[in-house]
DNA sequence: TGTACATCAGTGAACGCGCGTTCACTGATGTAC
DNA sequence: TGTACATCAGTGAACGCGCGTTCACTGATGTAC
């Protein structure tokens, strides 16, 4: 990590390499991948428009980068979720973590990353998954496949990205917040090989 | 529609805003959103850059435009599937269009056009929902709120998304084509106010 | 059937724009002695 | 402690690019007589 190198030191700027990553995070939110430019982050962190070249191969490493993090935050986000709800507290924080970062999420789950030529990328999306799927599978123990667990990541996060477009009609919500929602979606299913009374 | 006047007449083109439609889905496809620009379009229908204005004020009316047109299919699509399988079949025809329009299903879902500003898309978005809405409410009847509905909606939303970026491990499909996996995961779903044999 | 006219789809030049990326540089900082 | 040197983060000019959009135009087509 470039990031971590000489943190405390403080060259020109300080710490460009936080900043242009705090800043893209902020661009993201607000105006979208298309807008991310890195001679908009530059102005941003009041640096020259070519000084991003020094920490980012190119704009793809950058939006690499971006989600990198996204996917570490993620994977931590989940992971309180579950300490303090078991799966479906893993579920809900899944969706909790889309609505308050709809770009990063979109970014991170968009594909058009180039997922293979960004180790680092890829590394870090597989742990979140890896940690997604071992609380799936021990929670819905006894499966002949694995395809309840599938189920619940696809309800899950199709969940999030219905509520990130804004597409549920509001009368479907009945007036509850997103979080009462949600837990009502989520406890209108079953899983079918591992019910919870046949 | 300006698709529909003068469809057989042909003044130099021929019919450009049909031309252009179906070259810009196909460049969609290829490409994706963001490499969609007017002049590639005029470019790929032989006629000078500043044709395509005569059919569409902008870019994004093109694109909100190629979201319609998404709409309509997509709204076709599942009523097939519906008439030959029932809500099921609905639900199947759902990822197999995502599956086959990825970039298609990408622009009608991001909710990065502002979608208010397209009448017609909106119709056609409206359209489509409100008949998958009647599928469900119709099949899930008797439910206290339509949570289950939701579900099963964010169920196949989900699923669509999740295989349209390749992330579910092809050892959670073992060896099933698209399809079977898709009737797999569906079939290990039950809903909890309208169980089967509850 | 033939002619004059109106329409309007498509033209091509031109505008300004912000972008990604490269490059030789400069100057602040860290380090060896 | 002081000095010489090496490092390398950040500079600013420059490149070429394709884009969206506007504009006065031209010429093929449809229509009224």
């Amino acid at each position: 990590m470039s990031t971590s190198r000489r943190r405390k030191t403080g060259y020109h700027h300080g710490d460009l390499p936080v900043a242009l990553l705090r800043g893209a995070g902020r661009l993201l939110e607000k105006k979208g991948v298309e807008a991310l430019s890195l001679r908009a982050l530059a102005r941003l962190a009041g640096v020259s428009h070519a000084a991003p070249y020094r920490h980012f191969r190119d704009r793809e490493s950058l939006l690499a980068a971006l989600a990198t993090e996204g996917f570490e935050r993620f994977a931590q986000a989940l992971e309180q979720g579950h300490a303090s709800g078991g799966l479906r507290g893993r579920g809900e924080a899944y969706i909790r973590f889309a609505l308050a970062n709809p770009q990063r999420f979109r970014l991170m789950f968009a594909g058009e990353l180039a997922i293979h030529r960004h180790p680092a990328l890829r590394e870090a999306a597989g742990r979140a998954f890896s940690g997604l799927a071992g609380a799936l599978s021990q929670h819905l123990s006894g499966m002949p496949s694995g395809d309840a667990s599938i189920a619940a990541w696809a309800l899950v996060h199709g969940l999030a990205n219905l509520l990130l477009q804004e597409r549920i009609a509001s009368a479907m919500r009945g007036g509850r917040s997103d979080e009462e929602f949600v837990r009502g979606v989520l406890a209108s299913v079953r899983f079918a090989a591992n019910p919870p009374a046949v």
